[in-house]
DNA sequence: CAACCTTTTACAAAACTTTTACATTCACTT
DNA sequence: AAGTGAATGTAAAAGTTTTGTAAAAGGTTG
């Protein structure tokens, strides 16, 4: 089914430009001009993502991404001015997705909604993800100093999907594409006890066959990097039986 | 008075049919055939409005066109060769007003001129009626638009839009075109994770078609510049399993 | 066509993943 | 409380993929 996408803007000329490029790609594109007006139509329309601009007219977009995560679980993808906006963002939590910094290209723009599209589906088809999960994901911009934007944070984890990179207390940690894929689905689903063929479909994007092992493998190098004490895992737990459960 | 317009177009053909034509029309028209010239032209001639090639020598369109509106808030309507919406999206993208894609009829050329001359020179009498508009204009077309700068500057790098040059610890680096294109976009996107197909797609300009080792290959020249030590690189970093970022 | 730039190719090197084999732990039975 | 089988931990080997690199081949441009 063709995917369904609103984009909060109140620029004409970008909206325009997001706009038309979205239709192009291939997308259901339904617009709002500011916070309120979003909101309801986001109420209504159910749209797979969110492109939602930071600066609004009645009510910030920070406030609608909130309500949006809180009340319908929904896919954002925040758009900031660069240096303006993303200090307005410093220390709020409204739980986006994803983010893209102004002035955007347009591919970029299309390279990030289909990667979110992407990553959100198949989430979507295995597992209805929970309000827990909602409430764990965590927009804190900006580590000291540098530039750098985390997007989601759990405990003293930081995983940034721009630049794809994880930080353990603020230090980069070194970690491999799988690893790297397993760490963020087990951070945007803390706390939920998840199976190995769940792991292995939305982490590796296999169709499971029958018995591996390679999920615990990656369990234990992840448990190498992450925990205190590997031996006494703190972080991923394994749930005997049945898999293994991310605590933030 | 007669309106100045100024054509930035390599194709010696089209320059001719669009010069005929807007001359046909009433105004006086001025030319330059590659981006560099068509730049200074436009500084010096004030033009009301400046019809952009994409693809020029020296300089691509796009920068002209952000510095065109950075600099002189000029008025900029975009001619595209290139398949369709790569370009005009990206037109959008650097601020353009308007844009045609090519092959275009003259009709149309004109009838595009002429309304966004309706529309600048209503938006220039409103201006000069209240301060406050002229004000609020200005912001909108800077923040909203493009604030890109002519230099960008990253560590001990920088890259010169206007001069068309790179330097190094203020020495210039000779690089080939395709390099710095790649470089641009990634100091433009520093600290981002970038795959290849968006980097191909970004500063080739191409549609993405399966395989090929071309980025890699470009980075590895890339690094042999840049880079102390080009076998342990700090600036152009490789996302195993994305593609590349760019560390100031 | 000569100089220069870009892409392709092929192979090497590095990094990553899966498998395998065995050890350990756990839940449960006796 | 020890024994048992199933599940998980662990290390290392084996296998695969991705990236680095140089050089050849292919294109452009003046």
């Amino acid at each position: 089914m063709t995917k369904k996408i609103l984009v909060i803007e109140d620029d004409p000329v970008i909206l325009e430009a997001v706009v038309y490029n979205l239709e192009a790609e291939g997308y259901k594109v339904n617009t709002a001009s500011d916070g309120t007006d979003g909101l309801e139509a986001a109420r209504k329309l159910r749209p797979d993502i969110v492109l939602l601009d930071i600066m609004l007219p009645n009510m910030s977009g920070l406030d609608v991404c909130r309500l949006l995560k809180d009340e319908l679980d929904q896919s954002v993808i925040l758009m900031t001015a660069r240096d303006a906006e993303i200090d307005v963002l410093n220390g709020f939590d409204c739980g986006a997705d994803d983010y893209i910094t102004k002035p955007f290209s347009m591919r970029l723009m299309r390279a990030r909604v289909n990667a979110l599209l992407r990553r959100s589906t198949k989430l979507e088809t295995e597992l209805q993800a929970t309000h827990e999960g909602a409430f764990a994901y965590r927009v804190n911009q900006k580590t000291e100093g540098t530039n750098i934007t985390p997007i989601i944070k759990a405990d003293r984890l930081e995983l940034d999907i721009v630049a794809h990179e994880i930080k353990l207390d603020g230090q980069i940690l070194e970690v491999r594409p799988r690893e790297f894929e397993l760490l963020e689905f087990f951070m945007r689903h803390p706390r939920q006890a998840l199976s190995r063929e769940l792991l292995l479909e939305s982490a590796w994007g296999y169709e499971f066959r029958g018995d591996t092992r390679t999920v615990d493998v990656h369990i234990r190098w992840l448990r190498k990097k992450i925990e205190v004490n590997p031996a006494i895992p703190t972080r991923i737990i394994t749930v005997r039986s049945v898999g293994y459960k991310f605590i933030p």
